[in-house]
Parts: structure tokens; C-alpha cells; sequence
DNA sequence: TCTGGGGTCCTAGGACCC
DNA sequence: TCTGGGGTCCTAGGACCC
């Protein structure tokens, strides 16, 4: 199967629409204000030469390119591009396509000559969109996500059971989808550095680590294991959540009340677009500087708007009301009922 | 340097039950 | 006085991805 993941996505759409930008360092992020509290969604390949990166924050990166232009995110246009971009992929002679994201996809197909199917999908890709995509092929979802990295840009790259340890085994652990900057230290200690050591460690003492499922799971990574079958099925979201960030800490508990009735409506908004009823809801408090707590309340299946915004204001209540408060963001989230988890669950460990 | 916003899943531990 | 074993449900928190 392949994986394809768009160039650049983001910084390209918006060099597509101005074109004055192309070979510019373009900045995407938040409200395009580099004194905002705000971090970076995507960097063009100009800005990545100075050290700029995906989350990095806004007012490092305007630090380091002070010559950027800063664009505010535009999440229709995105969507746009994005949906153009599928509906070229599923027009591939046999293909079934896994949306990820925006900007990428898995897609299986039979075909003998891999290479040169990769070749014509970034064709017509580029012809229909005018954007570039990178694809990496394998004979597992793993190996085929992995070698998309190892071809950019532009580029095809393909990772097998043949080459996977000879192409990966020397790099970091970190390299690894699902390996994130936690993990890999923790393997670290355990004196697991690299892709092959990861491969060659034993599930058991992993699953000691880990956990039952994660330990088992992250040897698989390590060994690039794992399904094969493109799943096409349609997503079926298992909740809503909405996230702001305040521009200056919050500090009062009124203040506090407000935004979280201000966050839980608006996560109402995508629950009322959804259709099903909210069964679970969690808050979780983002404290200056930096830690995080979370209140969560199982409740009974609702719809009902004036119920569960009276539930998030007594979770609310549950914010520290002893010590003095210092609130950097909140994030809402709720739950759908599990019986609504009709179509395909595509869990990281059912890879 | 200082912390996005929208998602997903896993684990630990306590409560409660038989 | 000391402390079963198995199970489920719930909350809190952690980690990862794009």
C-alpha cells in the first residue's frame, strides 16, 4: 500500500492564493499575530531553514525570521484543498483511500508496479491542485507511513521487510510514528536508542514498561509490523472538544466560569452538528506555568443544551477553589455513547 | 522559548460488588 | 486480627498524532 502526505500542506495553500509569497518564509499560525500566544501549524520550507517548526511558538519563531510573513490559519481553505486532493486520490485506478488528516491519506491498490503508481497519483495530484505530495510505499500501513518521511519532499520512497532495518535501524526510536519525546526517553533508559534495538527488545519485558497493549505495541513499531488493509470505512468521531488559550492568565473565578460556559457552548455547536447525544464530558485546566489537570463527569445520555451546560459549570466549580488561580487554557471535551462507534475503529494498536 | 486546537487511545487506582 | 480473588465502572492523568 501507499501513504501519501502532502508537501507543506498548509504554507502551500496559502502560496497558492498569493503567489507573491512562493519562495518566501511563510509562517502559519493562529491569528497571523506573532505577539499572540499562539503556535506555529506549518512553516514553509523557506522558514524550516531557519529552525522554525510545527508547534513551536509563535513569538520564538518570529525571533528566529523576523522577515516572515505571518499568516493566520484558515482552516476552510484547508478543508478545501484537502477534499479536492481525496477525491483525486479515490480517482486512482483501484484505490481505496483511509483519509488521516488533512493532508494525509492511506491508499491500497493491486498493482505490480508500486513505483510508477506512486508516480502518476503525484501527477494527478499536482495537476488537479497545483500541490506536491511525497508518497511511501510498503507491504504493511507502518513501512508505507514510515518511508513517506524518508521521500520528501516530492519524492517516492519505498520500505519493505527486506530494507526495513537496513534503512531504519540505525535511527532513533523517536523516528517512529507513536513514538513520541516521552517514550523514546523512557526507552532510553531501558537502553533501547535505536529502530533495531526497539525491534530485537522483548515484548514481555515491554508490556512490564508499558503496559499490556503499549509494550507489545511499540515492539511492533520497532519492527515495522503490523496490518495491511487500507480501511476505507467512514470515521465515526468518538466525541467534540474545543481548546482556547488565554492571552493573559486568568485569574478570578467568575472569569474562569465565563470561559468555561463560553467553551462548552461552543463544543455544543459541533455536538448539535453530530446529532447524537453527549454521555461523558471532561474539562481539562491548563495552569500556568504549564501542568494540567482534568475533571471528567460520566452522565447520563443527553441532548439536552441546558443540562450539560449546567454539569460543565459544576465541573467549573472543581477548579482549585482553595489556592489562589493562574489559568493559561481550557479545553472541553465531550464524549458520545460507545454504541455510536458503528464503523471501523482504526486504534493505533489495531495496526 | 514558552506553550494551538482538534482528535485518539491507554493505564493506574479507587470504589463497589459478589 | 488480618486481610481472598475476580470483576466492572469511573475518574484522573498521560501520551501521541496532524
Amino acid at each position: 500500500m501507499l501513504h501519501v502526505d502532502l508537501d507543506q500542506f498548509v504554507a502551500a495553500v496559502e502560496v497558492l492564493r498569493r503567489p507573491e509569497l512562493a519562495g518566501l518564509p511563510v509562517i502559519v499560525g493562529g491569528r497571523g499575530d506573532p505577539t499572540e500566544r499562539a503556535v506555529v501549524s506549518t512553516a514553509s520550507y523557506e522558514a524550516r531553514a531557519f529552525g522554525v517548526g510545527s508547534g513551536m511558538p509563535l513569538r520564538v519563531a518570529a525571533r528566529k525570521v523576523p522577515d516572515a510573513v505571518f499568516l493566520p490559519v484558515d482552516a476552510d481553505a484547508y478543508l478545501a484543498a484537502s477534499e479536492v486532493v481525496m477525491a483525486t486520490l479515490r480517482a486512482q485506478p483501484g484505490a481505496v483511500v483511509q483519509v488521516l488528516g488533512w493532508d494525509e491519506a492511506f491508499v491500497g491498490t493491486q498493482t505490480g508496479d508500486p513505483e510508477a503508481y506512486a508516480r502518476q497519483l503525484q501527477a494527478a495530484v499536482l495537476d488537479r491542485t497545483q500541490l506536491h505530495c511525497s508518497v511511501g510505499i510498503g507491504d504493511t500501513l507502518i513501512r508505507a507511513k514510515n518511508a513517506t518521511d524518508l521521500g520528501k519532499p516530492a519524492g517516492v520512497f519505498q520500505l519493505t521487510a527486506d530494507n526495513w532495518l537496513e534503512v531504519m535501524g540505525a535511527r532513533p526510536t523517536r523516528d517512529l510514528w507513536g513514538i513520541g519525546a516521552k517514550i523514546s526517553g523512557r526507552l532510553a533508559t531501558l537502553g533501547i536508542s535505536t529502530v533495531a534495538e526497539l525491534a530485537a527488545a522483548d515484548p514481555q519485558e515491554l508490556a512490564g514498561q508499558f503496559g499490556p497493549k503499549m509494550g507489545p505495541w511499540y515492539s511492533q513499531l520497532g519492527r515495522g509490523e503490523g496490518a495491511s488493509v487500507v480501511d476505507d470505512t467512514p470515521w465515526v468521531a468518538r466525541g467534540h472538544s474545543r481548546e482556547t488559550t488565554f492571552q493573559t492568565d486568568l485569574t478570578d473565578a467568575d472569569q474562569v466560569r465565563d470561559a468555561v460556559r463560553g467553551l462548552a457552548a461552543a463544543v455544543l455547536e459541533g455536538v448539535a452538528a453530530d446529532g447524537r447525544p453527549v454521555v461523558g464530558l471532561t474539562l481539562k485546566v491548563r495552569y500556568a506555568p504549564f501542568t494540567t489537570k482534568t475533571h471528567a463527569k460520566k452522565m447520563p445520555e443527553t441532548s439536552d443544551r441546558g443540562e450539560i451546560l449546567a454539569r460543565a459549570l459544576d465541573l467549573a466549580g472543581a477548579i482549585d477553589p482553595g489556592r489562589p488561580i493562574r489559568l493559561l487554557g481550557l479545553r472541553a471535551d465531550m464524549t458520545m455513547p460507545d454504541d455510536a462507534r458503528t464503523g471501523h475503529t482504526p486504534t493505533r494498536s489495531g495496526w
